[in-house]
DNA sequence: ATAGCTTACCCACTATTACCCATAATATAT
DNA sequence: ATATATTATGGGTAATAGTGGGTAAGCTAT
């Protein structure tokens, strides 16, 4: 069966350990193409949760920051902050991966984590913060929040 | 494993020895292309940090001055002030690069250096002035700031 | 030339990381 | 069901990374 490559669907817990490691779900795992090499890029997301990406698409993100002309202070202040909680990431033979203090502090993780499948991507959140975030969108957009619900759900 | 060559991105937190000297991530000198002779070009970025490419990249800068007539009294200035402040620094075997009086001047830096990957070349700053840095250019272009990430992040 | 300073090269210590193996639980196959 | 493979998790250890400092060679200026 090939599973559209690298694009991530479903949920899944996991524990980190003391050294800072989280199994990748291995179905996860699977769905990352093989240009990939085993390597995802974490960083931090938009909200307060840890961003994964198949490598191949975070060099899509490093092609549009060359782009940018160095001259404007807001270009350069934008690449900075997009580039510099990025790191990239090999599984090791059981498939976990590292990670940072720096993103562990940034997503409140501690010792559980939720890892959410998000199509082109996948994101690591602590349990108790996910709730927190979604309830607090709803709560402000909902209208909106149905409005996408209607053009999108078959 | 094959990460893109002479591309840079994470930060580090490094510490300047009494000499001078600080260690350029191990993570950056392996993805330092072997062409570079283990070599970087270190000089005054336009913020207050000093700006750090791979050798071959600041060629390619050589080369694109070489070009410019020296006819015009504004190229003599342009090609002055480029060249002025640059120079070229091999690493030792710990990793390390020796940075002089007059860059760790006009960045500030004391003991604590910040070191972030910009991509295609990587910054060594003062914590603190980054700080100010960022924060001000934010404030003054933060809706240029949203039009960025909205067109780049995936 | 020589004193004084700077630079390049060498060695040493410590903490972190990468790599390996082990186990328990779950899934798959015969 | 029983055997076999695959997952998720824990932990040990050797290699590496970051940091400090010593010393000899090279410059600078008198």
């Amino acid at each position: 069966m090939t599973i559209n490559q690298d694009t991530f669907t479903g949920e899944f817990s996991f524990t980190i350990d003391a050294k800072g490691r989280v199994n990748i779900p291995a179905k996860f795992r699977q769905s990352l193409a093989p240009e990939n090499d085993q390597t995802f890029v974490i960083t931090r997301g938009m909200d307060p949760c840890i961003w994964v990406y198949p490598l191949t698409a975070w060099q899509i993100i490093e092609d549009d920051l060359k782009d940018l002309s160095a001259i404007s202070g807001i270009n350069r202040s934008f690449i900075r902050n997009t580039v510099r909680y990025a790191s990239s990431v090999t599984f090791d033979k059981q498939g976990r991966i590292m990670l940072s203090t720096n993103l562990l502090e940034y997503s409140h993780l501690k010792k559980d984590a939720l890892i959410i499948g998000m199509v082109n991507k996948i994101e690591i959140w602590d349990p108790s913060i996910l709730a927190k975030v979604d309830q607090q969108n709803l709560k402000m957009d909902s209208s909106e929040y149905d409005e996408l619900a209607d053009k999108i759900i078959l």
